[in-house]
DNA sequence: ATGGTAGGACACCTA
């Protein structure tokens, strides 16, 4: 089985992307973050045209997950049990959550997961993320505490750069998220709880990212992040037979930021 | 301290 995540930076816009993508990585399971569009917009003749089904949680304007699986797709769930939601906080206007979409696949248990941009250190969003992270470091330990050879993976954009390798100048992010101790303290939790990078093994840095700003030629000068990752539970990161991260993705017009994380499953 | 680019409900917010 084959298995990729991809911040895809709207559906709508790349969709023939994607589904170019698919057909020539052969992808069995695809996990989207950032569809950027509602349910009714989401679409779906694309890719149900080339057999996969689909889930999706939306919103009109940012966020947004899916899953896209041609191996079945079944127990679909909206957000996992725990998730804070940033629009019951008071004093702050209300932001989309459609951030977790769990579904199994063939055999395993997908989590597509955009988790929440800090904005900044100053910033209450970088609180929300924390807590957001604790919450899914709780959910998913309980998931293995009750089945502890579950094959389960949690993958998309983590927003979140556990090592100073993944950056490609650790001096421009000293006062920035995602390499703060407590964001990588957060992300340290969940591999803790059992869940391990199976990607970095395979496809080692310095140099290896997943992301780059539109901005200020960060791709040309080869000046990305590396901040989408798969996690597997000991089960599922047993049968790790590969991984690449698919750099030509980034490339031309009509890019997402991100490029897509692909892993081999043996059966 | 800002800007650069790309997405969205588009002249303004988010990444």
């Amino acid at each position: 089985m084959r298995l990729a995540t991809w911040n895809v930076n709207s559906i709508r816009t790349r969709a023939d992307r994607v589904a170019a993508f698919l057909q020539r990585h052969d992808v069995d399971v695809l996990a989207l973050q950032e569809t950027k569009c509602r349910g009714d917009q989401f679409p779906e003749m694309v890719f149900g045209a080339l057999g996969y089904e689909m889930a999706h949680v939306g919103h009109s304007q940012w966020n947004g997950v899916a899953i896209l699986s041609r191996v079945g797709l079944d127990d679909v769930t909206e957000g996992f049990p725990g998730m804070p939601s940033w629009s019951s906080r008071e004093g702050v206007d209300p932001a989309p959550e459609a951030r977790a979409l769990g579904a199994t696949c063939g055999g395993v248990r997908v989590w597509s997961l955009y988790v929440p941009n800090g904005r900044s250190l100053a910033d209450p969003h970088l609180g929300y993320k924390l807590e957001w992270l604790e919450a899914l470091r709780v959910a998913a330990g309980g998931w293995l505490a009750a089945e502890p050879e579950a094959p389960i993976a949690l993958v998309g954009d983590w927003n979140i750069a556990p090592q100073d390798d993944d950056v490609w100048d650790m001096s421009v992010f000293t006062h920035s998220t995602h390499v703060s101790p407590a964001e990588r303290a957060a992300f340290q939790g969940v591999v803790d709880a059992g869940y391990a990078d199976v990607v970095r093994p395979l496809a080692p840095g310095p140099g290896v990212y997943t992301y780059w700003d539109y901005t200020q030629l960060r791709f040309p000068r080869r000046e990305g992040m590396r901040i989408d990752f798969v996690l597997g539970s000991h089960a599922l990161a047993g049968r790790v037979s590969g991984a690449v991260i698919d750099r030509e993705e980034r490339k031309g017009k009509g890019a997402s930021d991100h490029a897509p994380v692909i892993v081999d499953l043996t059966d």
